[in-house]
DNA sequence: CATATTAGTGGAAATTTTTTGCATTTCTTC
DNA sequence: GAAGAAATGCAAAAAATTTCCACTAATATG
């Protein structure tokens, strides 16, 4: 079984029998019994009634879903939203099942349900292991969590601060280091620097990876900085005000794709020319960045290796018996090189 | 329950008991009973590894999702691939799903998978009402599938010519009509049409639409068109061989946005203008139509409004005991006019 | 038109599965 | 090493499911 799914609310679990079922349509238990354990549907009226019965009321022995033996099922906790990043995400994770023993299924928690923790540690009992990807949770809330499913196979895909869970992300340190070593290797001195929102850790990693690398040489400066927020229109703020500075002969690192390409767009409205007038790179390494005239240059996260490594820790965990203790696993990152950094030809 | 899953096989259906966990695990029925019973999780390690072994056989009275009566539960089943149209169409069925009195369920079908057919019509049984986006599939597959899940609600969300089962979908012809009176609109009498892959029936009928209103006009004229896929590579393609034809003052539909994106990058490239030499308009309204230089006017679907509406077909179809025969529903589209086919300013 | 034939159904017995009472064992703590 | 707590297995009890059999209604047959 590989799922995709999402459960909103658990309410007492009162079992439920072909009585339920009986009682409901107003057929014998008999037939209730009958009507569901034919090998091929006749879809009889009184059949077609007993189904949407044993549907409506959750009874649990229909649906031919049996599960391998030897098969882990790994449940992958989000929450869907609009955007290239979940179907890469899932896509990555699929993928990756299908070439390991495990199964994925994908479980989408709403974040405004009743208790998205309780459900969580609902799901524990069901699925082999969890994979969590909710940049909302707090601290608290994982605690919680580990709390209340005790020993037993979870992983953060949010690089979390000091998280008792084990997390599983990308090197995203790593990543803004390359950066910033790759526009030295270019001849650039001067850098500037778009941030992601606070509150995402992630970004912060790529904004230390990228500062640390300037501050360990002389000759490299920051010159220029903007408070950003990820998004198109926070990139063509920061050229508003890049703008301004009148800077050129810089290299900019933006701290994801979105806020390049607004950069980028504010940039060429105004006349600048990229690759002369200023080097640009981001990172996400967006389907788009191939798309965008000048080509941008980005970091590139394999989201297929990510779910291959992330089942195996599960995988591992599960057989083992070993728990999650706040382990940390970084995946490298890789840097792409286009346009927006060179010029052609 | 609002569920996102993926299922393989169904092999048969061996009820899995509490006998099989006790032989699995060596402890007795009792323990068991007792352990998968506890209100609160007490993670001793006999529970653990009784939890662990009911997960493996597929132990049925564990989990608590316990369905609200009275809501439906629709399971969405697709393939998923990468690029935003999937987190797009996951993302509205998962909002309307909140606005409607049922629940969605995504289903992630391995196209590879043994018997994809029988599979769904498994499903049929643990399910309200099933929608489908599963382009691949043809003629006997949905006869097959028709026959199988019987007076069931089905709907397809990929255009069928001469389906027997309700689709329900964007009006695309509408929309490549629209494009073209708006080209009209605009005062531009030749036409230009980048088609994508035939097999694609959505893509067929927007290239219809838009030649149709082209021939119900004498001033209007097709005078350049090229058979891309769908890719980026294909408009680049595209262009070199429009470039060649040495046309200007044409109104240019590609039939996706991402063929136009390469068209538009070919044409940048090579010194061209747009809105000045050419316009043009795509179809899909993705989010990069906005972060393109110039931003690319293009046909918006609404995949909220595509899901509420799938959602209440469901619904209907549930509450009248009604069966699907074959209705086609099709969906306004909208036209998104942006500086690829007019001066800013 | 009466009479086989067939499919579908409910009651109740037979069977299977789950829960619970109780005695025993195992583990922990002082 | 003993007392108390927790966990376990056996077996009885309870609950749930399947199966047998008789009955009914619809359809087909002579």
């Amino acid at each position: 079984m590989d799922h995709f799914s999402l459960i909103k609310k658990a309410s007492k679990a009162l079992r439920v029998t072909l009585k339920h079922i009986a009682d409901d349509t107003g057929l014998s238990i008999a037939t209730v019994s009958r009507a569901l354990n034919r090998s091929k549907r006749k879809h009889t009226p009184s059949e077609e009634i007993i189904y949407s019965s044993a549907r409506k009321l959750g009874y649990p022995f229909i649906g031919g879903d049996t599960v391998d033996e030897d098969q882990l099922t790994v449940a992958l906790v989000t929450e869907v939203h609009e955007g290239e990043f979940y179907s890469s995400l899932f896509h990555g994770f699929y993928r990756a099942s299908k070439k390991t023993a495990s199964d994925v299924l994908f479980v989408n928690l709403a974040k405004h349900s009743d208790d998205p923790i309780e459900h969580i540690i609902n799901l524990s009992k069901k699925y082999s292991g969890i994979c969590l990807f909710l940049p909302n949770l707090d601290k608290i809330d994982y605690s919680r969590l580990k709390e209340g499913v005790g020993q037993y196979p979870i992983l953060s895909l949010t690089p979390m601060k000091n998280s008792k869970i084990d997390t599983i992300s990308f090197d995203s340190y790593s990543g803004g280091y390359m950066i910033a070593e790759y526009f030295e290797e270019l001849g650039y001195t001067k850098f500037g620097f778009i941030s992601g929102p606070p509150a995402a850790v992630d970004a912060v990693f790529r904004k230390n990876g990228f500062l640390d690398h300037i501050h360990e040489s002389n000759e490299l400066e920051l010159v220029w900085s903007f408070a950003g927020d990820f998004s198109l229109s926070s990139g063509k703020a920061a050229f508003n005000d890049f703008k301004n500075t009148g800077l050129k002969d810089i290299a900019i690192f933006g701290c994801n794709d979105h806020t390049c390409f607004g950069f980028m767009k504010g940039a060429i409205e105004n006349g600048y020319k990229i690759p002369d007038d200023f080097i640009i790179a981001g990172y996400d390494n967006l389907s788009f960045c191939k798309t965008f005239t000048p080509e941008l240059t980005s970091i590139a996260t394999d989201f297929y290796k990510l779910g291959k490594k992330a089942i195996r820790i599960i995988e591992n965990m599960v057989a083992e018996g070993s728990d999650s203790l706040g382990h940390k696993t970084m995946l490298p990152v890789e840097i792409k090189t286009r346009s927006s950094t060179y010029m052609d030809g």
